[in-house]
DNA sequence: TAATAATCGAGACGGTACGTCAAGTCTTCCG
DNA sequence: CGGAAGACTTGACGTACCGTCTCGATTATTA
């Protein structure tokens, strides 16, 4: 299953370089945005070879989508406290959240760009960023219907576009920020106004 | 007030150009999508050349901006019968069926990706697209509000965040279909479900 | 046999805007030399539109020629005074004077320049300012072997081309300057040390 | 230092490309001259990017001067018999040799073009082409003064200049060709009647 | 202790599009 | 009709970035 499994003959792969590359990809989105990202700078500035790059990773944009995921996945784990609708604010409040800093922001708002015109890394946006948290809404949203004996409502896929669909709204059109009492406005028309906005 | 209302010397910018220009984008847009359409091969195919091209616009997205503007801007036209809500229904209901035709849609996914790096073009589609049916829904939602004598429980720019965002949601990150029903869905969960579907 | 001969309809060619872009080209030849020699700037500087231009001379080059005969032809009629070797000599030095001065120098060199690519102008550059001192100098060294009643010792073809191909070569090859002694210096090493450098 | 005797990292200059540039430039030259010798089409013509050639060299000319320089510099080493006269005599015919085959006269009359608005190029093409023969034809002309007990009347330089100017005025300025038996008259008339023409 | 094998940095390469520039032509209105 | 203004076609320019390739050098496993 995994490569490493068996040991292979030849130099390993060096994770210097691997490391190099993505925190230089980031560092270089942050600084100059998405047109100022090229391989030959990447490079430059990880120290590494260009070859390198192209030998772990297809293609510019699965570089980006492996710097952006690396530095976004600890941010994002699922709220573990309260009702599964706090759960599920809280959620959507954490996303909002990281989409504020300009860390996670830029790469996120170049991905989704760049993935307009490259569907296999739109699947992989969708696979490895998207569809986790989706699933974790989905359970949520139907434990919500579960525990409310006379029904909600609202359907989790509608209420999930509906919401989500206004954070990246904002975010890919309007460019506004997104600060916690618009977040809870969302919620608060969507899922009812009965939860606390706190994380 | 206006530029040729005052008679301005030298040869006048030839109308036959700028025509063909926007229809050779729109069209090479389609078949080969953005990635595809470069400005030399706008130009063969208008039969115009580069330097004209370069005259009249900064950049290649400024041309695709053109092109879909004109042609969009007759088909969303606000609609005019009904009460507010059922206008405002039919509005989504538009935008939304335009997004399917691949004529309209590809552009425009094209523009959204475009402006993530180009502060200028997003403030263009903003003022010359978003903003225009933004103002026209917040009117007919003020509308609803003042018509019902005991208030609403929606907010009306959130409801437009809520709506349009979860269209170009799934425009853009997804990828899927906007059917009519779906669109229901959306304005159902919203606006609430009075209303007839119908355009 | 003249166009103006005969009285023509029609507004009458401009003088001014004939010798403003002569002038035109001869300033901006002087201060950017041949590849900053554009006709649109030619035009803009001496208020003329390209039009008028196209309309009077074939190409830039011709307008070149044009601006360059008409600031040198004055200042190279023929020496009046002395034997026929004294008239020689004093012609070439007054070529050779001329090509010092910036003002004639450069246009020269760059109507040079062009005539290698462009045959009807190496053939006007002949005609029009090679020939006519060619001639001058065949008929005094003519006549200078006539005078002399025991012949001399060298063709007056070979001798034209040796001290004129000699100034030439500095003027093209290696840019050097063309002062009296080394003109003399040519001249002794071809037709005798006899005569006065004088003018 | 030699550049080759270290050897640097990475892929080294690709010998293949160097020369395909070179005989490409030196073909199209031949078959459409200077004005229709474009990069595009040395490029095309030589199975080289154009970002190849403006890697190894600044610009056109600078192309044209290599081409010519690497066609040429075979065909005039200097003669090795006979005394110093027939020497400088036999090199002389060697230069007007070569300038009359079409191969070498066509890119060394671009090249004195180009040089005129290129000082590098003209520094260059001293450097590279004139300079060489001018010291070895320097050296033999002292040599004829040395070797003639009762000197002779004639200044090395001056003669230089005469001589290679005469060639030049005809190549440059009348394009007419450079027979032999007027090479020997250039010769006699500047360094006396008394050698063998031949090469 | 080699031989083998895959990695690495460096950087040249072919390809494709970019945006710019100048030449020379054409079209409008004004004197 | 000549002239100013300026838009137009043509065609080359030089630059930038992509993704591939070829070197010599390095670092592991295998014989």
């Amino acid at each position: 299953m995994d490569k490493r499994g068996v040991a292979r003959p030849g130099r390993p792969r060096s994770e210097r370089a691997r490391h190099a590359v993505l925190e230089a990809t980031r560092s270089l989105l942050t600084d100059k945005g998405l047109p100022g990202l090229t391989v030959d700078e990447i490079a430059a500035h990880a120290g590494v070879s260009k070859n390198t790059i192209y030998r772990w990773w297809p293609n510019k944009a699965a570089v980006l989508m492996d710097a952006f995921t690396a530095a976004t996945s600890i941010k994002l784990e699922a709220p573990a406290e309260g009702t599964a609708v706090q759960r599920f604010r809280a959620q959507v409040h954490r996303v909002a959240r990281l989409m504020n800093e300009p860390e996670a922001r830029r790469p996120f708002i170049a991905l989704v760009a760049a993935s307009q015109h490259d569907p296999e890394l739109a699947a992989a946006l969708r696979d490895r960023f998207v569809a986790d948290r989706r699933a974790a809404a989905v359970a949520l949203l139907d434990q919500v219907a579960r525990e409310n004996p006379n029904g909600v409502n609202f359907k989790p896929d509608v209420v999930i576009d509906l919401v989500y669909g206004a954070l990246y709204y904002r975010l890919l059109i309007t460019g506004q920020h997104l600060d916690a009492p618009y977040v809870d406005c969302l919620l608060d028309a969507t899922v009812g106004p009965e939860a606390i906005s706190s994380d």
